[in-house]
DNA sequence: GCGTGGCGTGTGGTCTGACCATTGGAGGCT
DNA sequence: AGCCTCCAATGGTCAGACCACACGCCACGC
């Protein structure tokens, strides 16, 4: 249209570029959407790679590249070979997929220690709440072991081991799949730096006691079945080792 | 050793498979360790992908397997072309790429949906009270604006575009990096499930209603500075909406 | 009949090379 | 100095070849 073209010809015209879309985010959005409309669940099989590659009008390669991130994600599972185990099936195995994201970026220092540890004693006290109002045997033995464990440990490297397993264990026994994974990423993406941070510290055994100490009061708590202490206890031992345990070795001064 | 093969042959001897590592995730490694390490930071530029595959002793394809799996976690971005724009550059941008994470373990049923609810009452409340506790002018503008979008949008579309954005301006509010991020995380990639709710539900407007007199009063608390108020009344929103609202199209009845 | 081994096939894993599109940067000309 | 052209570097995509894995089937021997 000429006509409205010299009508606002007073105000610039914007010319945006048009975004391109990479092939194997095509594959990614198909596949994403199969998954939104209901026709992929836990369990299935996609199609080869070739022929998904030849359904869809890319290269193989692009096929893998969606594939690889889907993996990535826990929500794919490859295996080669024929038969009923060969071939691409839809997983549910986010847990890993959010560590080592989160890991990763915690590790550019994309996160500030301090906002982590907000988000830890948010999340952790949502555990800890949960695990004490619902949790069943079976999985407070699992905190138990992993209090077991700790109280064993000899070197700052099985304490720290032990430590993360603990607050596993209790995400695990909150009984919500979404906080206990949330949980565990975090916890999981911070076990190095905390090591180190156990490394660095002067008088790691008062530090190591300490903890424990609190550990014992949580595990009690929960064992008492009292929500509201459990969640302040756990609050109060994150601060108090991310106060005491200097971390952010670099990047974080 | 046939001496002591023979002397144990009391226990059965376990073969266990020799795991294969596959070339993608060397690549992953690799760069994972160079960022433990310090050695790469945001803004950093990767070599060239075939200088990498020639260094890492891979193809250029485990190279780009590699490096898309970190796109889609948000700490890689390519560029094509020449000149400084041109290559791998470290990012953080973790937003999207846990947006996407679990939205497709959401889709995939993966989280029980009341799993999601207790997660978005935990990492909200924290939102709320850090938001109360230390958010200023431009970010508490943003809660607004949110809001008066809310109070005028005609459809559900727009109610719960609005919606979002509301409580990402919170979470953005909060100050805390990583608790914006998972609470836009998980808000994002309830979005599309949310509309739905509201199209299934039999009287929409009457829910917006009280959806909305609530988003003022979390507003008017924060504005307040009352963290424990606000705190409240987010986790009452949250378990109004999901109590109120059909979730669950599919896979959840 | 049962067990074992060999073969064939389908699948993902990896590599190579060719080509394309993009994006500066350098050099030459006015 | 500004503009244009050319070139090179880089990521994006594709195709094809080959490999490794993992069954399933069939034949053979006991």
């Amino acid at each position: 249209m000429p006509d409205s073209a010299e009508k606002s010809s007073r105000t610039p015209i914007s010319w945006d570029p048009i975004p391109r879309s990479r092939a194997h985010e095509l594959v990614l959005d198909a596949i994403e959407e199969q998954v939104t409309a209901g026709r992929l669940a836990v369990g299935d099989l996609l199609p080869p790679e070739r022929e998904l590659a030849s359904q869809l009008q890319v290269s193989r390669a692009s096929v893998r590249e969606a594939i690889r991130i889907l993996e990535s994600q826990g929500a794919l599972q490859s295996q080669v070979g024929s038969g009923r185990s060969a071939g691409t099936r839809v997983t549910a195995l986010p847990s890993e997929g959010l560590t080592r994201l989160l890991r990763m970026h915690i590790g550019l220092s994309n996160f500030p220690l301090d906002d982590v540890a907000e988000a830890r004693i948010a999340l952790e006290r949502a555990s800890a709440m949960l695990a004490a109002q619902q949790a069943e045997e079976p999985q407070l033995a699992e905190i138990d072991q992993a209090l077991e464990t700790m109280e064993r440990s000899s070197t700052v490297e099985e304490f720290n081991e032990a430590d993360t397993a603990f607050h596993v264990a209790i995400a695990e026994a909150a009984g919500n799949r979404l906080v206990a994974d949330l949980t565990t990423a975090i916890r999981s993406s911070l076990k190095q730096t905390i090591l180190e941070a156990f490394h660095s510290h002067g008088t790691p055994s008062e530090v190591q006691i300490t903890l424990q100490e609190q550990h014992h009061r949580i595990h009690a708590a929960i064992r008492e079945q009292d929500p509201q202490r459990s969640a302040e206890l756990v609050e109060e031992h994150i601060r108090f080792a991310m106060e005491t345990l200097p971390m952010g070795g670099h990047g974080e001064c």
